[in-house]
Parts: structure tokens; C-alpha cells; sequence
DNA sequence: CATCTAACTGAACGTTTGTTCATTTGGAAA
DNA sequence: TTTCCAAATGAACAAACGTTCAGTTAGATG
């Protein structure tokens, strides 16, 4: 029964990306069928194919998507002043912008090995991209006299790690809010560095 | 060719739980065959089932496995005197025990979702066990007054994070040596929590 | 009203999947 | 030397996989 009512490309379009971004974050990307995808959206699997070349496709298109989409809010963000305010703004920044999207996190941290070798490279860029956001202001810092750490890459992985790991248990109906969240992780990161 | 040379069930045996973690690790549980396991053990499919039942006992005991192994030699640890001092003892702990383990790691944290509800429920209980020791270091820090985190639950979630993180990203070839990488991140959690 | 076409169906394709099992093998035990 | 059996083979099973495509449908267009 095609075309129920009016055109349906502009509705299954995004339907098929977020049902596919949430069963690959619940089951992995190896265990979704693209059946499995086009069931939930309520098409057969031969309709997917009239939204993504293939399988591999929509993996990336999720990941790219989300790394472009980070990105470009980090830029928005516009942070500047002294390393410790721009410290305080990367943390908030990463909290707000991950928080509400753990399927997105989940899935760009647990399928990178699912992705044909080109595709990582070039997701992988975007994320050494965001990584080295946060270097620039940790060398700042030391710069400073601000903050002391002994290796500015080492620190850029724990407190990317600290943060990041949020998402794989954060519950938004817990008994801490957001706000609570980031005031607690913005005390940690800030002692963490500290002079 | 059955039994090349003596006895092969205590050399297959090993070689397929070894060979299994290797391949899990790499591409995910999910994208690993049966066939594919088997023949980097030099067998065909069906001489693993002399050594596990299914699939997801071979997952399932891996893992399980992994966690046992956490549990003993934390136990073995012994941590006792000051809050401080435990901390300490905890953290190079945990960083000797995973650095090593990279492969049981990924299998641990990547794999959860492909474990059947039961043996979730198993592997996902021995997991809490481990972070309500370091709970219990932190709540010690707080009665001394050494140390100061709003909620010890998430300063709990937050260190281990950034600690196993790392092994996410650390090569042993790398510039930093272990004794480096303990110190760095020692420096950080201590710092973290402080008073 | 007739025509067109985007959107979708449903069947089919060749592989690959986990798992089973009758059969074969060859070192160890008698 | 003969017997025995743990250990492995290799073929077979139904089911599920990603992907393709000729055909159908129904709303939009003329």
C-alpha cells in the first residue's frame, strides 16, 4: 500500500535514521537487521534502499552527522577568556550537548570498528578535532601558571573520558537534574588541573 | 585428522577462549562467526562445540571470567590505612590490573548489550561490586575530611571513567611508559577529590 | 478524467549464520 | 596387537542476512 497519504519521503526519511540510531545503540550495529530497521519504521527492507546506499551508510551517516553536529556547536560556542573560564565552558558545553543524546554517544563510541576503513578515518579526524579543542586550553592554562598537569594529552583523554563515561549511565529521571551534574563534574575537572 | 600429536583438548581449549577475546575485541561480538573463531584456532565450526555450548556462553564466560579474575586480585590488594593511602593503592591498582587487559576491557564494556538478561544481571552485579570499593574509599576520604565531592556516587562513576579510558587509548609502545601513566593519573584522582 | 511517477511491496538472489551429528582419526591403554 | 575413546571432520539443516528489482499503488499533475 504505497503512499497512504500524501508523500512519504519527507516522514520516512528521518524515521529510518532515528529508529536506526536507536536500535544500534540498544542491540550494536552487527545485531540490527536492516529488516529489523524497516519493521519498526513500517516499510519493507527494500524501501530503506530509496534513503541509503547501503547498511554501511547509515552507520556513518549517524556518526559523521553527530560529529559534524558537535562541532559546529563547539564553534558556536565561541569560548574565550582565561583558561579556567574556557575550561568551565568546555565542561558545560560537553554535558549540555551530550546528555540529551546518549544514543548518539553510544553509538559513536561503540561502532567505530563497525565502519569501513575511510569512513573512520574521516570520523575519527572530527573527533581528534574536538580533542585537541580541549589541549588548546589546557595548554593555555599552563601557560598561565593556572593549571599544573603533567602531560596536556594525558589530561585531555581523562577528562574527555571522565566526561564522556556521563552518558553511559546518566538517567535524566534520576535523582540528580543536569544542573547538579555539571556543577558536581565542573568541581572535578576544575581540582583535577588545578596548580 | 583428529589428534594430530597427544591430547589436544587442554591446547584447543585455551586457544579458543584466547582466540575468541582477540576477534571479539577487534570487530564485536555480533560480527565475529563461528567459523571465523574456528579456523584461526586451525578447527572447523563444529570442534567448538567441544568447548562451549553456544555462542553466548563463549561471550558470557569471557566476560564473567574477567570479572572474577577484577574481583580476586582486588581482594588480594588488601587496601587498608588512611583514605588517602587507599585511594592511592586503588587507583594503581585498577591501572596495573586493565593496562594489560585491553582486549577483556573492550570485550567488557563494548559487549554488555549482546549478553543474554541473565548473564547480564551476573557480569552487571560484579561490575557494581568493584565501583562500591572505590565508594567505600571515597566515603572513608569524606568522614576524615580529606577529601570533598558532592556526591560520592558520581565521583565514584566519574574516576572510573577516566581510568578506564585509558585503556581505550593507551599502547603500550607508546611514549609514556605504565610508571608515567600511574603517575599522571594518580596525580589527577588525588586531586580531584581533594579537600 | 487520464497520465505520471515517487514510494513502496513482495519475492527472489546467493551467502552466511549458529548448531547438530554420523563418521573418521590416531594416540593411549590393555 | 588389538581395543578404545577423546577429538576432530565435514556435510547438512533451517533461518536470517544484505541487496536487487519488476511490479503495484495512490496521490499529484495536466
Amino acid at each position: 500500500m504505497a503512499r497512504k497519504q500524501g508523500s512519504h519521503s519527507d516522514i520516512t526519511g528521518p524515521r529510518v535514521q532515528d529508529t536506526a540510531l536507536r536500535l544500534i545503540a540498544r542491540h550494536g550495529f552487527a545485531a540490527v537487521s536492516m529488516r529489523q530497521i524497516a519493521s519498526e519504521v513500517g516499510v519493507q527492507a527494500g524501501a530503506l534502499y530509496n534513503y541509503t546506499p547501503d547498511k554501511q551508510s547509515l552507520l556513518f551517516d549517524l556518526m559523521q552527522g553527530h560529529m559534524v553536529d558537535l562541532l559546529d556547536a563547539l564553534r558556536t560556542e565561541e569560548l574565550h577568556g582565561d583558561a579556567l573560564t574556557r575550561l568551565k565552558g568546555f565542561t558545560q558545553f560537553h554535558i549540555r550537548f551530550h546528555l540529551p543524546r546518549s544514543d548518539q554517544v553510544f553509538v559513536s563510541y561503540m561502532e567505530l570498528r563497525n565502519l569501513a576503513p575511510k569512513n573512520f578515518a574521516i570520523v575519527e579526524r572530527m573527533r581528534r578535532n574536538y580533542e585537541d579543542a580541549l589541549e588548546d586550553i589546557l595548554r593555555a592554562g599552563e601557560a598561565e601558571g593556572v593549571f599544573s598537569v603533567s602531560d596536556t594529552r594525558v589530561a585531555t583523554m581523562a577528562i574527555i573520558a571522565m566526561l564522556t563515561g556521563l552518558s553511559h549511565w546518566y538517567r535524566g529521571d534520576g535523582r540528580l537534574g543536569m544542573d547538579a551534574i555539571e556543577s558536581i563534574y565542573w568541581d572535578m575537572v576544575r581540582k583535577s588541573v588545578a596548580a
